[in-house]
DNA sequence: CCCTGATTCGC
DNA sequence: GCGAATCAGG
């Protein structure tokens, strides 16, 4: 679908009120992607959103050495494809002011406070060293050198070593300790 | 990992 | 003009 005025319209809109491009990309409907909407923005020259008393230096020289882009015909490449759509997205996710603009449906949400529930891993569920296997989250819990020591023991993601739970855990701990 | 906007460039 | 891919950052 292409930019119709009333499109445009509410592009510029919410993009003044400060919603993040994914968002407005939401609320256009489908098809449109963030990047459709950041490619937009910035061909109407509206990018400033907020610059009260500051002329951004701009510095970035930017990087693209010469990889290709997009293979036009995704060719048979024989390997494991994981398609991931990314359709399914509708998240509020609170940001600043931006909540309040759109609000297509605000139900009775119950929000479960996941916490240290996931936490507990019940006793039969309990991995000791040996019980390790390919496909177990190695995620320790406990003291190593007490007998009050096991392993998570979940089904492991493909992507890593942990459970889902600890995998997230792990990655922002990790980032944030990063130097 | 999740996400954000910015940029480039084939179409 | 459009937007996917990529970059750079949080």
């Amino acid at each position: 679908m292409g930019w119709t005025d009333e499109r445009v319209e509410l592009l510029k809109k919410l993009w003044m009120e400060g919603l993040s491009a994914s968002q407005i990309a939401a609320e256009l409907g489908e098809g449109v992607t963030r990047n459709a909407v950041i490619g937009k923005v910035h061909r109407l020259k509206l990018s400033a959103r907020a610059k009260p008393t500051n002329t951004a230096p701009r510095s970035r020289p930017a990087a693209r050495p010469s990889a290709p882009r997009r293979p036009s015909t995704s060719s048979s490449s024989t390997s494991t494809m994981s398609a991931k759509p990314r359709v399914s997205m509708s998240r509020p996710q609170v940001m600043g002011a931006t909540a309040l603009a759109a609000s297509p449906e605000m139900d009775t949400e119950v929000y479960v406070a996941p916490a240290a529930a996931e936490l507990f891993i019940p006793e039969d569920k309990r991995l000791n060293l040996l019980q390790l296997s390919e496909s177990t989250c190695k995620w320790p819990i406990g003291d190593p050198l007490t007998k009050d020591f096991y392993f998570c023991g979940q089904h492991s993601l493909e992507s890593g070593p942990y459970c889902e739970f600890h995998s997230r855990r792990a990655y922002h701990q990790l980032e944030k300790k990063k130097r």
